[in-house]
DNA sequence: GGATAAAAAGATGCAAAAATCTATTAGTCG
DNA sequence: CGACTAATAGATTTTTGCATCTTTTTATCC
């Protein structure tokens, strides 16, 4: 609702990943299965978000993505600045073209509010809380997530 | 951000058919000459509004769409619903497929408060407000709105 | 070096959303 | 009634987002 499904398979995949393995390299496939996430799809959002710094990748035997940097530090923004972008969230709702504080459209101060809080809530929610969130989660529901490669 | 791009012309497009004649028909051509917003798709998106009785409409000659009600009586929500619809506000963020607040998604809580938020955004505010929020800003700009139409 | 394993790249397919166009229907006006 | 006007319906086209598959590149292991 707020980003595009791309996105939010990039969040889940990422949360996924870190609740896997925070240190080191986990494959594509293994990050997918046991979940709706389509595989291939995901492969090529990893692929961006090694463009994008969040990730990093290692080809062959013992490879696959790792987070670039400590899950602390990668915010939900990040993620979302890297897939969806970030520009919609500086625009108004139903601006006509031009529309900012002093050609205000209508809407402008009412939604103002709003988009405050959804930034608020992109920049302060990092990867390490929601794939915290998401442990507590699949430990409720009894589930492991399974992960070859320990450490690194 | 929050709603498509159809969902966007129709509430710029009925700003302005209530700018330019709050009581009676305007037409389609004329409530877009001057803005961007694509004539014939928005011919389109109207008649989805009268299906959903926030516009009523007339044939032939002196015809139109108008408000079905007082703009007061419009809101930015009922828009919403009739193009989008409003299931999305009520689910989960990055949900794994089911999510409640017994099977909470990461984010889940957190989300909740912004998600409120944007409901009360969508309620508490009226094509009444909207439109004169628009008027206001095109009088900046010293733009008026024409409409052959007078009352009704 | 050869076998294998994984990401990288990009071609392709498919479906939904956005946008346009044509023909029809129902009005108004003289 | 006949000319005209505007919405209605729906067919068609274009664009975009989502998803899959194939080939290439780069690495590891024996």
């Amino acid at each position: 609702m707020i980003y595009s499904t791309t996105c939010s398979y990039a969040i889940r995949a990422m949360c996924r990943l870190t609740v896997m393995n925070p240190d080191g390299y986990v494959r594509v496939q293994e990050v997918c299965e046991g979940s709706d996430l389509p595989a291939y799809f995901v492969a090529k959002i990893f692929r961006d978000l090694v463009r994008a710094e969040l990730l990093v990748s290692a080809k062959g035997r013992g490879g696959g993505f790792a987070l670039a940097r400590p899950a602390q530090k990668i915010r939900l923004y990040d993620i979302v600045e890297a897939i969806d972008g970030v520009r919609q969230y500086s625009q108004c709702v139903v601006g006509l073209a031009k529309c900012d504080d002093k050609q205000p459209c209508p809407q402008h101060e009412q939604f103002k509010a709003v988009r405050q809080r959804i930034l608020n809530y992109l920049t302060q929610t990092t990867l390490d809380q929601m794939s915290e969130a998401l442990a507590k989660k699949l430990n409720l529901l009894g589930v492991t997530l399974a992960c070859t490669v320990e450490g690194n």
